[in-house]
RNA sequence: CGGAGCGUAGCGCAGGGGUAGCGCACUUGCUUUGGGAGCAAGGGGUCGUAGGUUCAAAUCCUAUCGCUCCGACCA
C-alpha cells in the first residue's frame, strides 16, 4: 500500500480510556477506532492482522477436516427458548423484536444454531464425527467492557463444534482440536500455556475443558503453574496443597479470651502472637437454588482465601454469595467474630481440606470482641465435613507422578477455550442420530473457541516496546515498511522502482508521503512496528548507493545494495519467524 | 449493581456568570529533510441534551443521556 494514496492516521497521544499498552497502541497506530462502549471499527491496517490470524486458524483447522460455514449473526429467539438459554443467558444477550413482534437476539455464541443445522442434516452415526466452525461476529453485553478489543462487547470469534457418536470419539476429537490450537498459537508467535479450566455455565463441571492463556502482565485471568510437574490450571479450578505447616497438635484447653477490636485475622493473630494458619477463617455464604436459600459456614486456614467456584460445585447451587450483614445478624453471627463453636444458628459447617482437624486454632466466639483459643475440630465438634474450598496461591505445592514442586501464580489472557459439552444441547434440543442398532441417540458435542480480535490484542500486549508495536511476522499487517526520504523527483522515481521490486516479494507498506521529515516517518514506522523497515534516503544513497534495513525487534541495521536487498530481507524475515 | 469521576474542535486538555481558548492533528504558501521541523496565513464549536435561576449561563441549580475508572459480576 502506498501511504500517499492509502488510509492511515496515527496519533501521538492515546485516548484517556486506554489503560493498557495494546489498547493504547492499537488506537495510536490507527488499527482500530472506537464506535461505542466495547464496540470497535477495525481500520484497514488493523483488519489485515485480524485476517492473518483468521487465515492461520483456517489453515490449521482445515488440516484436521473441520468445515467452515457461517451462521447468522441475528438468530430467532425460538432456538434459545428451545435450549432453555433464552432465560439463563440473562442480560448478557442483546435482544430485539422484529416488526412482527418476534424475539430475536444477536448471537453471543452458536450452540443452538449449530445443533439446529445438525438436526436437519445428519441422521446416521455413519456421518459422524463431524466438526463445523465459523469465524464470525459475536455480541455479549458485558457488564464492564474495557481494554479495547481485549474485552469488547462486539468481537469476532472462531467457534467450532464437533459431534460424536461416542464419548471415546469426543475424547479423540477434543485432543485433535487441542493440538490444532497449539499449532495455531505457536504460529502466531505467542507465549502461551494450556491450562485446566472451570467449565462454568457451559457444562456441569465434570467434562474436560482447557483454556489457552497468553502470559501477560495485564491479563485478567490468574493461572497456577508448576515448573516441576508441568501442572497448569486456572486459579478458579486449581487444586494444590499448602507447604508443610507447623500445626499445634498439643490439644490445649478450649477457652474464651477477650480480644477487643480484632475483627480481622491479621489483628487477632498479632494480638495472640501466633501465625495466621493457626487461626480459622469463618465465612458465611448464601447458597441459592432457584427460590431456595440456605446458609453454610465455610472454614479455612486464616491465611487462605475461599474459592467460590469450588464452594458452588460442592453446593451444586445456581450460585453462591457472601451473606449480607443483615443475614448475619438474623443468623446470630457477629461480623468479625464468627466461629464454628457454640453456634446459635442452624447452618452447615464445612472445613477446607488443608485444615488439620487435630490441630488447635483460634476462632471467633460468636460474640463481640471475643475469640476461642485451643479449638480442636476433631475433639470439639461432631459431624465434620471436609471439602476442597481454598483458592490456590503462589508458594503452594503440587504433586503428580512422583514429582513435586512449588507453584507460581501468573496473569494470563484467555485467547482460546476447548470444552467437552457432552449431550447437553443435543438432549435439550432433541438432536438424534440412529446408532448401529437403529436406535435414536443424542450425539456428544465439543465446542472450541478462539477470540480472534482478542488474540491480536494479546500479541501486541506481549510484544511491544516504548516506541510501539513489534509484530510477530505471521500476523504483521505487512512485512516490510519501506520509507523514502527524498528531495528530488529523480529519487521519488527510484522509490517507486524499489517499491515495485519489493512488492513482488513481500507485503509492503510504502511510505511515499512527500515532504515529511525523516523523524516523522521513523516514528510512524516504529509505532506501527512492521518486522522490517527499509529506508531509501536521498542524502545517504547519493554517497554509497545503499539501502538501510532495520529489524524492528532487535534494532539491528544493515546497509545493502539493490541487488542484495531482496535476499537480505528474506533472510531476516526467516530469522524472525 | 456499589463507589468515584468526566462530557468544551478529530485527539489531549485549560477556562468557571459578561468577546470561545491552548498543544497536537488538518488546509495553503515559503523555508526545511536521518528520529514526531520553522515561519506566516487559515478552516473547524449550537461548551452532551432538556428545563430552571439571571439583564446576561460553557460557567450556578435540577433532571436526563452518554462515557470512563475502581470493585462486584462474567464462556
Amino acid at each position: 500500500m502506498r501511504l500517499s494514496k492509502g488510509f492511515w492516521q496515527t496519533y501521538k497521544e492515546a485516548p484517556t480510556d486506554a489503560t493498557i499498552p495494546s489498547h493504547q497502541l492499537m488506537v495510536r497506530a490507527g488499527l482500530i477506532h472506537k464506535s461505542g462502549a466495547g464496540i470497535y471499527n477495525y481500520l484497514p491496517i488493523g483488519l489485515r492482522s485480524i485476517q492473518k490470524v483468521e487465515n492461520i486458524i483456517r489453515e490449521e483447522l482445515n488440516k484436521d477436516d473441520c468445515y467452515e460455514l457461517t451462521m447468522s449473526v441475528v438468530t430467532p429467539g425460538e432456538l434459545w427458548q428451545e435450549s432453555g438459554r433464552w432465560d439463563s443467558m440473562g442480560p448478557l444477550m442483546l435482544r430485539a423484536k422484529d416488526r412482527g413482534n418476534r424475539d430475536l437476539c444477536i448471537s453471543p455464541t452458536n450452540e443452538e444454531a449449530v445443533v439446529d443445522i445438525f438436526k436437519k442434516s445428519i441422521k446416521s452415526y455413519k456421518q459422524l464425527p463431524v466438526t463445523l466452525y465459523q469465524i464470525n461476529t459475536k455480541f455479549r453485553d458485558e457488564i464492564r467492557p474495557r481494554f479495547g478489543v481485549m474485552r469488547g462487547r462486539e468481537f469476532t470469534m472462531k467457534d467450532a463444534y464437533s459431534f460424536h457418536a461416542s464419548w471415546e470419539c469426543l475424547e479423540k476429537g477434543y485432543q485433535t482440536l487441542y493440538r490444532a490450537y497449539e499449532r495455531i498459537f505457536t504460529r502466531i508467535g505467542l507465549n502461551f500455556i494450556a491450562v485446566e479450566a472451570d467449565a462454568g455455565a457451559m457444562a456441569d463441571g465434570k467434562q474436560k475443558t482447557h483454556e489457552f492463556q497468553v502470559l501477560a502482565r495485564s491479563g485478567e485471568d490468574k493461572v497456577i503453574f508448576c515448573k516441576e510437574t508441568g501442572y497448569a490450571a486456572n486459579i478458579e479450578r486449581a487444586e494444590t496443597s499448602r507447604e508443610k505447616l507447623d500445626f499445634d497438635l498439643s490439644s490445649p484447653e478450649l477457652k474464651e479470651v477477650s480480644t477487643p477490636g480484632t475483627a480481622t485475622i491479621e489483628d487477632v493473630c498479632n494480638f495472640l502472637k501466633q501465625p495466621q494458619h493457626r487461626s480459622l477463617k469463618s465465612l458465611v455464604y448464601s447458597i441459592i437454588n432457584g427460590e431456595e436459600e440456605e446458609f453454610v459456614l465455610a472454614l479455612l486456614l486464616g491465611d487462605d482465601d475461599l474459592n467460590e467456584i469450588k464452594l458452588n460445585l460442592w453446593a451444586k447451587a445456581d450460585h453462591v454469595k457472601p451473606a449480607t450483614d443483615n443475614q448475619l445478624n438474623q443468623l446470630g453471627f457477629v461480623k468479625g467474630y464468627i466461629g464454628p463453636y457454640d453456634l446459635k444458628a442452624k447452618v452447615k459447617v464445612i472445613f477446607d481440606k488443608e485444615i488439620n482437624l487435630d490441630g488447635a486454632y483460634s476462632t471467633g466466639a460468636n460474640k463481640d470482641d471475643a475469640h476461642f483459643t485451643g479449638f480442636v475440630p476433631s475433639r470439639d465438634l461432631k459431624d465434620i465435613e471436609k471439602v476442597d474450598l481454598r483458592l490456590s496461591k503462589s508458594g503452594d505445592i503440587h504433586k503428580a507422578d512422583g514429582k513435586e514442586g512449588v507453584v507460581e501464580e501468573i496473569s494470563g489472557i484467555e485467547v482460546g477455550h476447548v470444552f467437552q459439552l457432552g449431550d447437553k444441547y443435543t438432549k435439550s434440543m432433541n438432536a438424534t442420530v440412529l446408532d448401529q442398532n437403529g436406535k435414536a441417540v443424542n450425539p456428544f458435542m465439543g465446542c472450541y473457541g478462539i477470540g480472534t480480535t482478542r488474540t491480536v490484542a494479546a500479541a501486541i500486549e506481549q510484544s511491544h516496546d516504548e516506541d510501539g508495536i513489534i509484530w510477530p511476522v505471521t500476523i504483521a499487517p505487512y512485512h516490510v515498511h519501506f520509507a523514502t526520504i527524498t528531495k528530488t523527483s529523480e529519487y521519488e522515481e527510484l522509490g517507486d522502482e524499489i517499491y515495485d521490486l519489493l512488492k513482488e516479494n513481500f507485503e509492503v507498506l510504502y511510505d511515499d508521503r512527500p515532504k515529511l521529515g525523516p523523524g516523522f516517518k521513523f516514528k510512524d514506522a516504529d509505532l506501527l512496528g512492521l518486522p522490517i523497515r527499509v529506508v531509501l534516503g536521498e542524502r545517504d544513497h547519493k554517497k554509497d548507493s545503499l539501502f538501510e534495513i532495520k529489524v524492528r525487534k532487535t534494532k539491528e541495521t544493515f546497509k545493502v545494495s539493490k541487488e542484495d536487498l531482496i535476499s537480505k530481507i528474506k533472510e531476516l524475515l526467516e530469522g524472525a519467524s
